[in-house]
DNA sequence: GAGGAAATACAACATTTGTTCTATTTTATC
DNA sequence: GATAAAATAGAACAAATGTTGTATTTCCTC
């Protein structure tokens, strides 16, 4: 299994095409298509011009034949990993180290950025992240190192993950929430049973943001 | 787009080799195997043998075909979601593999999508994705529902955090590894302390990736 | 042990598909 | 505008593959 190097020669627009429907296909459907597929969905009128396309994203490591085996195609690189302007990736800044136990809280400087791609997550102008750092919130699985993603929000419902701090300091920290309303309280809970939760008034209570992805490399 | 309700009748053996062969094959490979082809991996010396599992696999709703077109195979469920519910046991629903096709395969919930992969973990091919069931891992902050990404790889280093199952079952499951060549034995260790380590002779454990990336939604 | 269903095999055939050769068109370069 | 390279097309052929009909074997049930 040769992994060619990737050839940093630019693709034709004909060829992202063809790389793209490989991809899509292979996607959608569970299987590649083949040759008379492409050439068809490619508004190529013969399997010979399709194979001359094939040829070339081969040499070029874009993907991967087994020769005379009908749809035995496999995409190496993804037309999408050489487009300069990734479409769909998300790049959020990585404000800072959010503090487990107890705090410390650089924002406004990003030291970072998460390459993120998530569909799911939505308008990417409120989403900010931060690396954890401690072990407060372990329980949740949330350890330190981890980059976690937040949606900005000040306002929050009892047994929301948020980010919150105290509204002079400029420290923050990720905890589950409890709101009192009756007391006038709140409450931010580690889910580490090897530390205790917070109370503080409602109104020194600052909340950033509701927590809403995770992520982790090994 | 029909998904008929799974059969509750039982998998045979042999049609459960076949399916995890299709869908281990579309992994590994990027494409599903000829009809041929899973007649040779699965010990049928026909391709009528095979023709005929197809049949009862496609009826009873476990894949789908596209009459007459070679390696058209759609895995619709996986064989693994039906295995009895082992705790340990990963449900590999839905690979909505990456970025990018390469490895694709989406099997079962479209609804379920994987779409996120950080620029960093590299050559997309080589990697796979899976949603985690269970708890077997809370002590490495593993979650239920949790979608981890692993690279291909058969062999592993003691400590590693892999994808494995043993050699004649359909199951795997994550756990950290655990490789004494001297008494030839891999343990396969939960951090769940609720959790035994489990021990095999080195050959009967299969090895299919380690972990490198891990990706929860709140 | 008899009968029937399930599973497997063999062989022949029709399609789909990959491949190659050659010719033609388009594009780029000077 | 001339020339070469790139791209496309058409046709014919070979290989891989899906399919079907029938026969044989295996397995299970009574």
């Amino acid at each position: 299994m040769t992994t060619e190097p990737p050839n940093n020669e630019i693709l034709t627009v004909k060829r992202r095409e063809i790389l793209t429907y490989i991809e899509r296909t292979q996607i959608e459907r569970g299987y590649p298509p083949s040759v008379r597929e492409i050439a068809t969905a490619c508004s190529l009128s013969s399997p010979a011009s399709v194979q001359f396309h094939l040829k070339v994203l081969q040499k070029q490591g874009f993907l991967m034949r087994d020769l005379s085996k009908p749809r035995a195609l496999t995409v190496n690189m993804s037309s999408r990993s050489l487009s300069s302007s990734n479409d769909d990736a998300l790049s959020i800044p990585v404000i800072g180290l959010i503090a487990a136990g107890s705090g410390a809280l650089a924002l406004e400087n990003p030291t970072d950025e998460v390459a993120l791609i998530p569909a799911f997550l939505g308008d990417a102008t409120t989403l900010f992240a931060l690396r954890v750092k401690g072990d407060s919130m372990i329980g949740d699985g949330i350890f330190e190192r981890d980059i976690i993603v937040a949606r900005k929000q000040s306002t929050a419902t009892t047994g929301e993950l948020v980010i919150a701090g105290l509204r002079d300091e400029t420290e923050a920290t990720v905890k589950r929430i409890e709101i009192d309303r009756a007391k006038n309280r709140i409450v931010l809970k580690p889910s580490n049973p090897a530390y205790s939760p917070m109370q503080y008034p409602m109104d020194q209570v600052a909340i950033y943001g509701r927590v809403v992805f995770l992520q982790r490399q090994f």
